[in-house]
DNA sequence: AATGAATGAGAATTCATTCAT
DNA sequence: AATGAATGAATTCTCATTCAT
């Protein structure tokens, strides 16, 4: 990581506060909020002014999702390049992650689960939400069982859907093309499987 | 789950080829180009049609996530809810899910990643695929040094992501209070590191 | 006053029914919630009915309002061709009207003063009333100096509000042609000042 | 009345052209024309410019009956709150006003009488003219008889009917109680018959 | 460089009217 | 004759973007 040694110019300041501002914004309402008229206000300065520094709406969109984004990048990269075990090293960066949107919560929704739509996204949160609760059920049962390691069932169920509706997303996207969709839903599986799996399965679980 | 008997009436027909004119709209170009007009296009009808059927764009969305939800999830809770080792139901479940969904990528697609704006959302997804990056990493370095199973960095770290994320979806949102912020972070960590981790962690490793 | 010996016919009997649906959803909600489908649905008939019956939608407020107007014209009518004082029958005509419009009070509210639109009525309504208002100051004082009637000012006020604005009705329809708008407002003042006035004026008025 | 001594900011210039847009389309057409589009037509503007000084067309409405309401309600409230006779200034009140809706004939006739539909409108227009058609033909009798004083009868006419419709818009208003209707109904017709009956009533009118 | 007023394409929604059954 | 689903023109309002000052 390197820092300039120069003091930030006029232009490079300004870009900064309107990016500011902009995180203000969307912290406060999220990115349904993010109007330019909006960000103008909450910078000081008025809508023009943030053409001269973000030609679109979309360059700044960018611009503010890559900044937050950058620094919880680094976190998570400067621990998992760390010395230490690798485990423990997982298990920091990611508690590191959770600990840092649960203490900005409003921006972390933003930036993980905003709406496209009130109307689509009630019905999308909703569903994934049903989704983690049949898992629940079967982990619950599971726990209960011996199958699986004494995790909390609800916690664990949302885990193993993020987990799979992300492993997901990358070979779902347009672009992506795919030799062996069998294979790959197969090792999604055995991943998702490992969240709740106890090390040493009994016979009763065979 | 019962089928009803009777044909479906005149009214129930239309309602179903509305929908599926949406689905198919969004099938094509994602929740971005659900417009009334557009489903109307895509209906061979006129758009007052829709608003006959449908009071508000806000509820043929939601019947139309409600529909490809209710499928899925239907799906998934049959397998949960099925006979055998509740490991290998769970497989089955992320299986099936995922293979269908590889099946229909773009509705897919729509309904697990759309973005907010395109702006928002393809840095919004960057975001995600940088982190999976960072881990991924750590994952192969893992694996190598036998800490981890012999998973593929690159899926695994998807799962790891997604696993994170949306365990704090329903935290994060605004609506919830938290007791103890640092005991949840710690618990997704834990069921994070279990995607990967070797049963038998090595004494290197510790 | 001719009423037919016949009985209706099933046609003639089918436009009363539709028209007093319309009576009764403007009794109800005023011309505003006068839509064809609303119509229908007080009537128990389908919207196509109604427009075998009444070709358009303006024929069926024009025959609503002539309904309702009919009845309460032939009231006027027939206490006007009565025998008696002059003074006597236009007293009663009028008290009668006042009685009978507060009867239905919102069926009459809708045939005398409802808005155009929400928002340009509120705001006429309210001028009008100022107007009475200011005037209401003069004629309270003007009763205190014993220079009119012991009249009670707000209803006086308002009659004479009244009494202008109708008198200008006619005259500012677009096809009315004018010789002299001098004399016609001097005119319809001296009639409004008679609403109020002293029989017998004292010196100090003059 | 104060007059700022400041010129109009450009901002306040603006709204007044505006303002002057909808009341020239107002002028032309009445309430009916009133559409944002045309507005904007008529300014020389986009719709979305008069979106930024109005926000919403009730209260463009609300500001143009508003702006005409209070030039009028001033000139007669600066009548009735001067010296002299009340009886002349009651007089002058009204004769002025009446003067100035003639002379701005068809704006005066959209705030006095713009239909709410042409089609109810029509009608219910016509009704009032045929209530007044009515009363003129007694009062005609009246003055024949000498039980009235030697009035026009049809303009005579128009303001009893004037009178007895706007004393009643009040009491008839959806928010409105009252104790004793009969009381009401006798009071508005003693005002009414002040409009034309002799100041000294003959022994054959009573 | 900054301003912020102006722009206007778009999108949702309403409702009188039509017409096939 | 009756039905009521379908139609689509019309209208309001939003907001990213431009540009004269």
């Amino acid at each position: 990581m390197f820092m300039s040694l120069m003091p930030p110019s006029r232009s490079e300041r300004r870009r900064r506060d309107l990016l500011a501002a902009a995180r203000q914004v969307v912290s406060d309402g999220g990115f349904r909020d993010l109007q330019m008229l909006a960000v103008a206000a909450a910078a000081g300065t008025a809508v023009g002014t943030i053409y001269r520094y973000y030609p679109t709406k979309a360059e700044l969109c960018a611009a503010l999702v890559g900044e937050v984004s950058a620094r919880e990048l680094e976190v998570i990269r400067s621990i998992c390049e760390a010395d230490g075990a690798p485990g423990q090293r997982l298990r920091d960066a990611v508690s590191a992650f959770a600990r840092r949107a649960l203490h900005n919560r409003r921006l972390a929704y933003a930036m993980i689960a905003e709406p496209v739509e009130a109307a689509v996204d009630d019905a999308r949160l909703e569903w994934r939400r049903r989704i983690g609760e049949a898992l629940a059920g079967l982990i619950a049962e599971g726990v209960a069982r011996d199958a699986f390691r004494p995790v909390e069932p609800k916690l664990a169920a949302a885990c193993v859907v993020g987990a799979f509706m992300e492993a997901l997303v990358g070979p779902l996207s347009p672009a992506t093309l795919l030799d062996d969709d069998d294979k790959l839903a197969a090792d999604i599986a055995g991943l998702c499987l490992a969240i709740v799996e106890a090390p040493d399965p009994t016979e009763e679980d065979r």
